[in-house]
DNA sequence: GATGCGACTTGACCCCGATCAAATAACTTT
DNA sequence: AAAGTTATTTGATCGGGGTCAAGTCGCATC
């Protein structure tokens, strides 16, 4: 791991990000001032679960996967936080304490900023307290979303679903490419990467094609109806 | 479905509540002017999924099941609220549609707040929003906890982290009343009843004894070693 | 374009938990 | 307490997905 500071095309990603954008200029300047900007590799582990941490993360570039340990080891991904998303937040509100392990999926720069510091924000500045709010509420859906997928659908239906999350209305053939491993996508949909495997095959004779990466719909309906 | 006024005891139940015993007195009085209690019948429907909500929800007797709707008509329980939780409340941000169903899951009482003005509230209010937030990780973590225990635990291991969630730290042998039917516990650790009531008998083995509602714990460490 | 390694797929097998059906227990009502 | 519900348990069966063991593919490197 190396630490640096903030560049300016750091700057431009975090100001435009979701959490950053609803703030008022000064007021995201005034969070950034002291961030710390950090590398890590692959697989590199950022915290730990129940790890007191100080500080919240910044996806810079890169991929985070947040996820926790069952007492043998098995691991069950609570979420996987692409370039632009912020976690480590709600530990600020939790005693301080990490709810789960965070590490990187892939090479990773992050930016972390003080808690204390933010936490004191959000106690003065509604505008930042709102922020939070939102940015939890969100979080929150889509861990609920997560949970009804793993008790609703199946393995195709889930894979199905997560297809068609990427694929513009109205279109009824599309293609796009992974923004991650199959291994990472696994882990992000509840399965094991055989599982997740099987139910692409599966989803072929629904006019799904496979090519390493790079995923070709040919039929919106038939996925829809999966 | 009826509708009342707030009684002293409502109140008593309301300022002693998690979100409103942290607010200063004053800020908690003016949310709770204005409010609407109303009474339901077990399965009563309080709204759907996607449906648009106007009010933020506090269960002040009875309890409420928050559930997803699969395609095929099949539930996924996202949250079981007993007396002295609200829900309701991630929709006032995002769009005032909600997240997933809510039932009674036995006779009910809910006090109910319009959410635009709670909205408003915490908008200018740091306290409301502070007791925002926390409430929102505080769910947050326990749909976390919960997806974390699907993906990781088998039935059996869900029902003993159940039955320890329950056991003060220290005693060996403890026993307790299941606050709500089997029925409403499979749903909550995502398991058939009868799955449920399998991991019962296979709990058996490690001194467990259900007896209608009751539950009695012979060895606390069998139970954790499960 | 050959080589090599890691990512991915496929096959075989098995276990957990869903589902359906039926029996039994626990409550309500009367 | 008897009758009728409604909850819960138990049995039998089945399917989805996990795991382990081979392959095979894809991609980077030279």
């Amino acid at each position: 791991m190396k630490t640096l500071r903030l560049t300016s095309t750091d700057r431009t990603v975090l100001l435009d990000s979701r959490f950053f954008a609803r703030l008022p200029r000064p007021t995201a300047e005034a969070i950034l001032e002291g961030a710390i900007v950090s590398t890590h590799e692959e697989h590199d582990i950022l915290f730990r679960q129940d790890e007191r941490i100080d500080d919240v993360f910044f996806v810079l570039s890169g991929l985070v996967r947040l996820y926790r340990l069952g007492k043998d080891g098995r691991e069950a991904d609570i979420a996987i936080l692409p370039k632009g998303e912020i976690f480590g937040a709600n530990a600020m509100f939790l005693e301080h304490r990490a709810t789960a392990n965070a590490q990187a999926a892939e090479a990773l720069i992050v930016a972390r900023f003080e808690s204390h510091k933010l936490r004191q924000l959000a106690a003065e500045n509604t505008d930042v307290a709102q922020a939070l709010i939102e940015l939890l509420c969100r979080h929150g859906k889509m861990t609920e979303d997560c949970l009804a997928e793993d008790r609703l659908l199946t393995a195709p239906q889930r894979v199905a679903n997560y297809i068609l999350s990427h694929c513009p209305d109205g279109l009824s053939t599309f293609s796009f490419r992974l923004p991650f491993q199959k291994n990472v996508l696994a882990g992000k949909l509840g399965l094991a990467p055989e599982a997740l495997s099987r139910a692409f095959s599966t989803l072929r004779q629904s006019g799904v094609t496979v090519k390493g990466r790079v995923i070709e719909i040919r039929d919106r309906q038939a996925l829809e109806r999966f």
